[in-house]
RNA sequence: GGGUGCUUAGCUCAGUGGUAGAGCGCCUCGUUUACACCGAGGAUGUCGGGGGUUCGAAACCCUCAGCGCCCA
């Protein structure tokens, strides 16, 4: 094994690593499940990103957390599948091929339906699946074996299975329906693809009827008054109650409508009366379906006024607001008008056109006993959802959804398996089933979250039950945004209870928030202000990137990011491997077993206690998901405990070549280290870990185990005593305006357990062990230090420094005290915290005494 | 309008009942044979305002103010 030990270059270049490694660990198959393996299974699918995508910092963070946690567990010994994919986007890849056909002047229906759909798979070979190769730098283990697409083989059956499936179970269902149409997409939308925003509109009180007949109504889209089909008033409007029942004239369009009276109308809002369009508001298509009201639709899918038997036929709906209301205007019919009127209006998620309420014929599905079994999942504690505070805004959705609209007017995505004979009668067929001569096929495709709800079991090869099924589901975990809980997460929460007799699809999701920039500020293109991981791969690795996101990754919270915070994160890669050279140069080994525990000096016993207790804590973390935390302690024990305590104070021990035993703990604590870091910093812990060690890849290693008889509290103690008097050293040598570099005589006196580690305190402080006549001295507890500065000392600076420290423990002294004398305190607080504010009051007491004497002990100046 | 969260050091954020923390930034000093992508030392906060519970509150409760997100 040692034979493979190698030399590490002098400084750390990402770029010269990364690739190399990936590569090798492709091409010993270490990331490829096996599913006859008797391993207990762990599983992650990725969150498919859409094909038409590249790696944005969002992923990054999303991958890494789920990289973390796949090569954990694979290194506990599970056998870890994380497997990737993508999703074949509907509007969005069908968006991207129609703009390129555009620019040659064409559209999609110049081509016909097949030769587009050609065209869009001819495109996802050439330009799709950017991200692919990004995941790669990103050092993600996935298993490219099973890469997978909601449009591949899998995906072609699973999608008429389930709808089947569903349509049988009577949960899908066709119906003339109000849907959020796009006029730029041509598409139905389902709720959740509407984004609503505050636009500045206006709202106009317009008169209908005249004389004694006459009511007004207000709206902030007077052009769809040429649909109306009614006005609607509060049954117990006293205002309006003489009128219902009666008709009224709808002006411009010169027809009698009835005056109903209906509880949804809100009689503080505006008039009290609102106009009833049942073909193009939803409220108002409840009202109208009530009460058997006409709903005209005045409208063509573009969104141009058509069939309204008026004047503003062929105008554009913007176009006739305006004209209606002009027109309205001459016939002094406008009663108020109030602009700019600021109210909220539903935009595509795609183009961001805004969206018209539509009545059309569409296919549902009845989410309500879906949702409800979603739900209780949650609520019966078979699925946790992490953290716990984000489970109020599921239920809040989950329990109040509408039907879903999946059908979509586009041809990029999975066709409806629906036929229909001549006779209108209505065929659905599953994946092996062929239609009879004659029947047509459903022309419309379903909404890509349909398929991409079948995610973790499509790609496991369902509906068959084939050995990944068997093997990897239920997935181990889902890992996600929050951002997409209700696009994504409840699809295949209702989609897997259903399709798999009510397991759901994972125990565990875990939910992470939004990547900002170093304001906290959303990124976004407008405002300039996004960061593009792969820049900062190229410019600080990849184990920068994934250590600054994961450091901050806090469950369920957004997180700030700079891109000095990725510099400081190489910096910290970079100092572990200066400490790894610095190791393997003064000859860090795991050769044998470890030395006898009793037989270590305090040091030794210290780190190795400290590496037990954060082993412990940072497996803990992970396994609940707290990122953050988990990597804050891996960075301060590598930083502090080690680089700048343990091996400054095993600096002596390795210059009097008795070392034997501290050579042997140290390559121990660079093992374990690795090993525990390797999940987050896969390349360069694997790169480091291979030259010391000269084993073949951390990715196969075991998992570092706690050792708990290493936990030692007396080592720990006597350890943070000599820091404590190293530093009060160090300050008082700064104080003086002694250089680091300044060799001075200086000795402890102090008993002999701290004693036995004054050669090492002496060379991390350059002190001198030599005969000297001591010139200044001081305490630290009950150890003094004296020191020959061969002059005079700063006096002022030395009094200012006590004088400092005496404040501080008066300060201290007095809290302490005021608790001891509050008879409140004495009764009811605990045992062990009186005991620790005793405790507090002896030394504090102490150091007043010891610091008093030292002032007055200096000379007057 | 409904739901939900936030307000702690200059910035970004941890911290769920026992002497206020981290990273970055800032100040001083420093080419010590792992590391200047570094080391040593230092400064900085009546924890948004007000009230309450408690021996004790940044933390629990009420209230006010501001900011944000989700949904309608």
């Amino acid at each position: 094994m040692s034979q493979n030990k190698r030399e590490l270059a002098s400084t750390f270049s990402p770029a010269d690593i990364e690739s190399p490694l990936y590569e090798k660990w492709i091409a010993a198959g270490y990331f490829t499940a096996d599913n006859t393996s008797d391993k207990e299974p762990y599983t992650i699918v990725i969150p498919p990103p859409n094909v038409t995508g590249s790696l944005h910092i969002g992923h990054a963070l999303d991958h890494t957390l789920q990289d973390i946690l796949i090569r954990m567990k694979r290194m506990k010994g599970f056998e870890a599948l994380w497997l990737p994919g993508m999703d074949h986007a509907g509007i969005a890849t069908q968006n991207v091929v129609e703009k390129q056909l555009a620019a040659q002047g064409k559209s999609r229906h110049d081509l016909g339906r097949e030769e587009f759909v050609k065209k869009v798979w001819e495109w996802k070979a050439e330009s799709g699946g950017a991200i692919l190769g990004q995941m790669r730098r990103l050092g993600e283990s996935v298993d490219w074996s099973r890469e997978a697409f909601t449009m591949d083989a899998n995906g072609t059956r699973a999608v008429p299975t389930i709808f089947k499936k569903l349509y049988d179970a009577d949960l899908i269902y066709r119906a003339e329906r109000i849907i959020n149409w796009c006029t730029r997409c041509l598409t139905a939308l389902s709720d959740i693809e509407v984004e609503h925003s505050d636009v500045e509109g206006e709202f106009v009180s317009v008169r209908y009827g005249d004389g004694e007949q006459q009511i007004t109504v207000a709206t902030t889209r007077p052009e769809t008054m040429l649909g109306d089909g009614a006005v609607a008033v509060h049954p117990d409007d006293p205002r309006y109650k003489h009128l219902v029942g009666t008709q009224v004239l709808l002006p411009l369009a010169n027809r009698m409508i009835p005056i109903i009276a209906d509880v949804l109308v809100d009689p503080e809002f505006g008039t009290g009366a609102v106009k009833v369009t049942g073909a193009h508001d939803p409220n108002d298509f409840e009202m109208a379906t009530r009460h058997g009201i006409d709903m005209p639709i005045i409208m063509n899918e573009l969104g141009i006024m058509a069939n309204s038997g008026t004047q503003f036929d062929g105008m554009d709906r913007f176009d006739a607001r305006k004209a209606v209301v002009a027109e309205l205007k001459a016939q002094g019919r406008v009663v108020a008008e109030k602009r700019p009127y600021l109210h909220s209006v539903g935009h595509c998620s795609r183009c961001d056109t805004t969206v018209e309420p539509r009545l059309s014929m569409q296919w549902f599905v009845r989410v309500a006993p879906l949702a409800k079994a979603a739900g209780d999942a949650v609520r019966e504690g078979r699925v946790k959802i992490e953290p716990k505070e984000l489970e109020p805004r599921y239920f809040e959705w989950i329990d109040n959804m509408h039907d879903w609209c999946i059908s979509r007017q586009l041809w990029w995505g999975h066709q409806i398996p629906v036929w229909y004979g001549a006779q209108g009668d209505v065929l659905v067929l599953g994946p092996d089933e062929k239609a009879p001569a004659g029947y047509v096929q459903d022309p419309d495709v379903l909404d890509t979250w349909f398929s991409s709800g079948l995610w973790p079991f499509s790609t496991l090869g369902w509906p068959e039950i084939t050995p990944d099924i068997k093997k990897f589901y239920p997935t181990s975990v889902l890992v996600t945004g929050y951002d997409i809980l209700f696009f994504w997460v409840a699809r295949m929460m209702m989609m897997g209870i259903f399709a798999m007799d009510g397991v759901a699809p994972f125990p565990v999701i875990s939910l992470h928030g939004l990547v900002r920039d170093r304001f906290g500020k959303k990124m976004s293109k407008s405002r300039g202000n996004t960061i593009d991981p792969l820049e900062f791969m190229d410019r600080y690795g990849a184990d920068a990137l994934r250590f600054a996101l994961a450091q901050k990754a806090n469950p369920g919270t957004d997180q700030a990011l700079a891109e000095e915070w990725v510099g400081a994160s190489r910096n910290f890669a970079t100092k572990l491997w200066n400490a790894t050279r610095f190791a393997i140069m003064n000859g860090a080994n795991i050769d044998g077993p470890l030395p006898a525990i009793d037989s270590l000096n305090a040091i030794d016993k210290w780190i190795l206690s400290r590496l037990a207790e954060t082993i412990h804590e940072v497996d803990h973390l992970l396994e609940s998901y707290e990122f953050a935390r988990a990597c804050d302690l891996i960075y301060h024990f590598a930083w502090d405990d080690l680089c700048d305590w343990y091996l400054e104070l095993s600096k002596e021990s390795f210059a009097s070549g008795e070392s034997a035993p501290t050579k042997r703990v140290l390559g121990h604590v660079l093992d374990q280290l690795l090993a525990l870091m390797h999940p987050i910093m896969p390349f360069i812990t694997e790169e480091l870990w291979t030259a010391f060690t000269g084993g073949e890849s951390l990715v196969i290693s075991n998992w570092p185990l706690s050792e708990k008889s290493h936990i030692d509290k007396k080592s720990e103690k006597l350890v943070s005593e000599l820091q404590a008097i190293i530093t009060e050293v160090r300050r008082f040598r700064n104080d003086q305006g002694i250089k680091t570099t300044q060799k001075v005589p200086g000795r402890f006196i102090a008993s002999s357990d701290i004693a036995a580690y004054a050669p090492a305190m002496s060379f991390v402080l350059k002190l001198e062990n030599k005969d000297f006549t001591p010139s200044a001295s001081f305490d630290i507890g009950t150890v003094k230090v004296e020191l020959d500065l061969t002059g005079t000392i700063d006096i002022g600076a030395e009094r200012a420094r006590l004088t400092k420290d005496l404040a501080t423990a008066q300060k201290d002294l007095q809290t302490a005290q005021v608790k001891l004398s509050n008879e409140g305190f004495m009764a009811k607080a605990p045992e062990n915290v009186v005991v620790e504010i005793k405790e507090r009051l002896v030394t504090t007491s102490a150091d007043i005494e010891r610091i008093t004497a030292q002032l007055a002990a200096l000379p007057q100046s």
